[in-house]
Parts: structure tokens; sequence; C-alpha cells
DNA sequence: TTATAAACAGACCGGTTGTCCTGTTTTGTC
DNA sequence: GACAAAACAGGACAACCGGTCTGTTTATAA
């Protein structure tokens, strides 16, 4: 009997990450066994236990590596690319929305799923989960400076506007889930639309009110 | 060996769901094993289960009993008490950011908490949470209906004010929970209000632009 | 080649989980 | 008081969980 064995510790790993990032969503952090997980993945305990020593140190590798990566690609990236913050966000509350109709379900928000079972629990899960949440705020925040220097969002306060708009969508994407609908998303992105501006701090040019976000392009 | 024992069904039921309320909140429904509970509440396994067959039994008891008591408790019922719509959902914020900064940590909110944790793992599970859901978002509908009655709040969508409130409260308690601060309570709460347009205004009808969140009526 | 460590296989174990089961005591009803 | 049902006590149990342990195969470097 010879036993064919591959030695490839990068895809043995990886392969574990990915059922393991996909159980977690899917089931969340308890229900998700390692004994699932080996089998899905086709890994034997005793690799497994090489490449995380713990299933803690598994969670931890999901959340850095994957939940971070996940926040990185859907939002921050599609952001700071977009014409303006607020159009960015636009468009993810969209891109979302849609893709959530097409596959018909709603496995809700890698981050906020892991973040509501984790961060009571353990104090490292719990800071790298606040991490990738102030970094998701800061990447808005940086995109409205970004376009106060570029002569528009005059009364916008950065942190602010980063916060409400991480709220909004965290939120709305638990009810999408919940309801297992994912037309809530798009309820409360008319709701930021119709978003105005306070003009406290007037320093823009333009004194009148005026709708902040823009009106979706016909694409 | 003498048991003494007082039949006090009702007196039971209630330590149980007690500590189950408790421990859901605390530690997650897969986190906390029935020993644990039958421990807290001075149980024994025979009682528990007598009026709790099942675990799951017992969670749906905590949602339809507890935690939609909480929502009612701490939402529906200050909201439809209030001056406006727009006035009980900034005491309610103020009210909880101020509880959760008194007592120094933040366990999050009751319903999202197991809405993410349960709502894929059980349709059971799911549709009662789904109702909590609903039953809030239909209470600040209504308020804002009310206001229109009154002549207030003219222009602003009652579902989608609703569900911006809602998704933002329950995004800002999911960011308070895991980075163990309320200030984003607060700050979101800012972000609402200054959906309020121009402060002192006149009250002309001249703009017929759509304005959700008019200010606040100030007697 | 040889030595050494990494990569993996697979069984094993103590502890825990949720549930069930058999009794015993109390309550309600006639 | 008789008696059925509810209310509770407490143990038993099979399944499962996460972690460990030993052994074997493969890569790497001298």
């Amino acid at each position: 009997m010879r036993k064919k064995r591959t030695n490839d510790p990068k895809g043995m790993r990886r392969r574990v990450l990915d059922v393991a990032e996909d159980s977690f969503q899917a089931h969340g952090y308890h229900a998700s066994s390692l004994g699932d997980l080996m089998a899905a993945a086709g890994v034997t305990g005793g690799a497994l236990h090489h490449h995380f020593p713990t299933k803690k140190a598994l969670a931890l590798a999901v959340i850095e590596e994957r939940v971070a990566a996940a926040v990185r690609e859907t939002w921050i990236e599609p952001v700071l690319a977009a014409s303006s913050a607020r159009e960015g966000v636009r468009a993810v509350f969209e891109a979302v929305a849609a893709e959530l109709e097409q596959q018909g379900y709603v496995r809700g928000c890698p981050l906020n799923n892991l973040a509501h079972e984790l961060s009571l629990a353990d104090d490292e899960f719990r800071s790298a989960l606040a991490r990738i949440f102030a970094n998701w705020r800061q990447a808005i925040a940086d995109k409205i400076r970004a376009d106060h220097l570029g002569g528009g969002e005059g009364g916008t306060d950065p942190e602010r506007f980063a916060a409400l708009v991480v709220a909004t969508y965290s939120g709305a994407m638990s009810m999408a889930k919940t309801s297992q609908d994912a037309g809530v998303l798009r309820e409360c992105l008319r709701g930021l639309e119709s978003f105005e501006v306070s003009p406290s701090q007037g320093g823009s040019t333009v004194k009148r009110r005026r709708r902040v976000l823009p009106r979706p392009k016909i694409a």
C-alpha cells in the first residue's frame, strides 16, 4: 500500500481556512466542530493541529486574514476608488444587495457575524474584530476628507458620517439576514441618500440645501 | 433524607428564563450549557426538562417572552409615548448610551445577539426573531404616521425612516459591543440628527424636495 | 548520502453536552 | 380520602468535542 502524499503546506492551510471561513459564516464559531471542518476540507487531525494548534488560533487566522480581506475588498477598496465617498457607499450598498438577491439567501456580514458571537468570549477575538471595524470606518472618513480637499462635502463630519454608514450597513445586514430579504438594504440606502448636510459648518461655497448623496447614475 | 420541595411552577419557570436570558445575552446560545443554567438557577434536570423539553424550546421562550419584551420596553413604548418619533428615537439612543456608560461594559442588543447566532440555524428561531424586528420597525413607522396626522414630519417616509433607525441602532450596538465603547451610539445619533435641515429656517413649504428628517419641533 | 526538521496520518482520551428515564412528592378534583 | 395529573429529583447514557500523542512520510540542507 503506497500512500500518495503531497506535502503542500500552503495549499493545505488555504483549504482549511476556506472551509473554516465558510463554516463560521454559515453556522458560527461554536456550531462549527473541528471534525466537520476536517471532513469538509479533507484534512486529518494531525495536519489541522500542525497548522492551527487550537480552534481559537484557527478562528483568529480566519478573522485576521479572511474577514479583514473581505471588508477590504467589498468596502474599503471600492469606496476609496469611487468618485466620492457617497457615491462609493451607494455603489457598495447596491452591489451587495444585488448579489444577495441573485444568490437567493442572506448569510449576513462576515465581520458582524463573528463580532456578535466572539466579542464577549475572548479579548483577543474582540480586539482583532474591533481593529477591522476601525479600519473600515477610517477608510470612509478618509474618503470624506479627500472629498473636502476636492471642494465637496462641506459640512459633513468625516468620523460621524463613517460611523453612520457602517452602523447602517451592519444593522441592515442583520435585518436582512433575519428576514432573509435583502430589500431592507435598499431601503436603508434610500434613507442615507436623502441625507442632507447640516449647514452648521458652512465653509463650502454652497450655502443652500442640497442633496448630498447624488442620484444613482443610470448605467 | 428529607427534601424540602415547594412546588412553584410559575416561579421556577421564571427563574429558568431569567438565567437563560442572562446567559444567552452574555455568552450566546451555543456557549450556554444546560448544566450551567441549571446550576445558576438552582434547578434540577427533571424540573428543567419538565418546563422546557429541549434547549431549543427554552431559547424560543426566551426570544418570544424576554427578548420581545425587552424591545418593547426599551424601544416601542418609549417611542410611542414620546412627543414625536424623532424625539423618542433621540431619547432612547441617549438613555441606552447613558446606561451602558454607567455600567461600564457593553453586552450588545439582545435581539441582534440572538439574531446573528440563530437566524441561520433554525427557521423557527429566524421567524420568531424576524417578527420582533418587524414589530420594532412598525412601531416607529406608526409613530411617524401619527406625527403626520399632527401636522409634522411632512415628507418623511415612515417605513424608510423606521428601517434606517433600527439599522443604525443595531449596527451601532454591534460596534459598541466590539469596541466596548458606547460612544459610537452617540456618534450615530448625531448622524441621524443631522438629517434635520437648517435649524431656524422658516416653516415655509417652498421646498418640495424630500426632507426625510425635518427638525424636531421644540415647544 | 545523511541528518534534521517540517508536514502529515490517525488513533486516543478526558471531559462535556443534551436528552431521556425512572422514581418521588405535591397539587387539583371528584 | 382516592386518584390522576402535574411538578420535581436525580441519575444514566450515548454522542460528541477539542486537544494530545505517537508514528510515518516528505522536504531541506550540509
